[in-house]
DNA sequence: GTTTAAATTTTTGTATACAAAAAATCAAAA
DNA sequence: TTTTGATTTTTTGTATACAAAAATTTAAAC
């Protein structure tokens, strides 16, 4: 269990009245997001059930909205696991996240106050404190935090609810394929990222955000090479 | 009723085994295109299961998803009604189509095929018709439906989940706004755009579609005036 | 030992009953 | 007549029972 932040990340129109398959939703999603639920997990209903101690309808709420972030996979008659992206399906989200984030940016420049500054700069710095402290599962979390919170800032409830489902499908991708844990210090790329903003710089933001994409792609190729590697290795093992 | 189109414009992963609330969406999903549902309209849970003839359960189940999309508004304890955007959510609306359209559009220009470009075809002529039959409905959603078909081509499913959402609300925002029935005649926009990807035009294809979101937006910019007007009068009305 | 088929168990899908909240109705007072 | 408060009705939220499907186990045949 991690702290709550002061801020709900969700367009929340209505007050704070928390539902239940909202915490029950919130808890599966952080766990997804943090990798303690691996890609391909099965969601059993009934066994959630008992954990958070309500009854299978909340879980299948729970459940039918991550499917619809895409962060679960349901399947009919066959219950849901933790979505497993492949390599192609990877690509084509991060080439989704390429244009939000793109757009996301700029808004961002045209609309952020320093106070809003300072949240960003907490952020980076949490995620930091989290990587240092070897929390990589909390480091990863945070970091999506952060990129919520530019598509917060830019104030466009439909690019924050997309913004939303692809940041959780990137950590899903993260998890899956990026081995080398030493390699994601994000938040270094983050602060790069809060400086363009406060001066302004589209372009260099935009370069920066897009940098930052190419890193996730890149291990994929990686990992995308290896996987066929190993295929062909595994075939043709009796040689 | 409407006739079925050929494919399916969802995600579907899995085969087309309907579930009940599948059908249950998008009977409503489309009622609220062709804009016979108006926005606002209170969706009794107890009416529309015994409407559709199922339990409660799948109403909600139903429900749930459009309220994720924004279709309808889920009012805890209080129901859901059809979505009435205001000017402003409009406008955000409208802005992130802008994103999602431009990049799908060059997607489009990279990735289509002579057969694609015949369903694009296709569809543009159905929207003319049903215009030319006057019924407007009809037209709106086909000419949503073109817009889907774009992104299907596109070949990548987040956007398209996103777009799904998208022109679903725009439907919405030009059945509030759009008061001017003659005025609604994309379909010609939609062929110059067709031409252009033909060409693999991609600044043409980009402007054009700016322009086609355009339109809307200067309708929504007219009615925000005409209803600030008419909010003025009616203080003032006793002077 | 492996494969196939039947029986059993588990799990998901749907309907429904009941609880809780909101809306509507009605009655009394100003 | 309008307003306020209590009562009733309606509607939504949640749990649960049962049905249907899938997974697992068991048993038999090869």
């Amino acid at each position: 269990m991690t702290k709550k932040s002061s801020k709900s990340v969700t367009a929340d129109q209505y007050p704070l009245k928390k539902t239940q398959d909202d915490v029950v939703y919130e808890h599966i999603f952080e766990a997804v997001l943090e990798q303690r639920l691996a890609p391909g997990t099965k969601l059993n209903e009934e066994s959630l059930a008992e954990i958070f101690a309500v009854s299978r309808t909340i879980i299948r709420r729970a459940l039918s909205r991550l499917g619809h972030e895409q962060v679960v996979e349901l399947r009919p008659n066959r219950g849901a696991i933790v979505a497993t992206p492949s390599a192609a399906q990877a690509r084509k989200i991060v080439l989704a996240r390429r244009v939000i984030e793109k757009a996301v940016i700029e808004l961002v420049i045209d609309n952020v106050n320093s106070e809003q500054l300072q949240l960003l700069r907490q952020s980076v710095d949490s995620e930091k404190q989290h990587f240092e402290r070897g929390d990589r599962g909390a480091g990863i979390r945070q970091s999506g935090e952060f990129h919520l919170l530019l598509a917060k800032i830019a104030d466009n409830p439909p690019l924050l609810s997309f913004q939303r489902s692809l940041v959780s499908q990137c950590s899903l991708i993260i998890g899956q394929y990026e081995n080398s844990p030493q390699s994601h210090c994000s938040y270094d790329e983050h602060y790069q990222l809060i400086a363009a903003i406060e001066q302004g710089d589209k372009v260099s933001a935009a370069t920066l955000m897009s940098h930052h994409l190419d890193h996730i792609e890149n291990k994929l190729s990686l990992d995308e090479q290896q996987s066929t590697d190993n295929y062909l290795k595994s075939v043709f093992s009796d040689i």
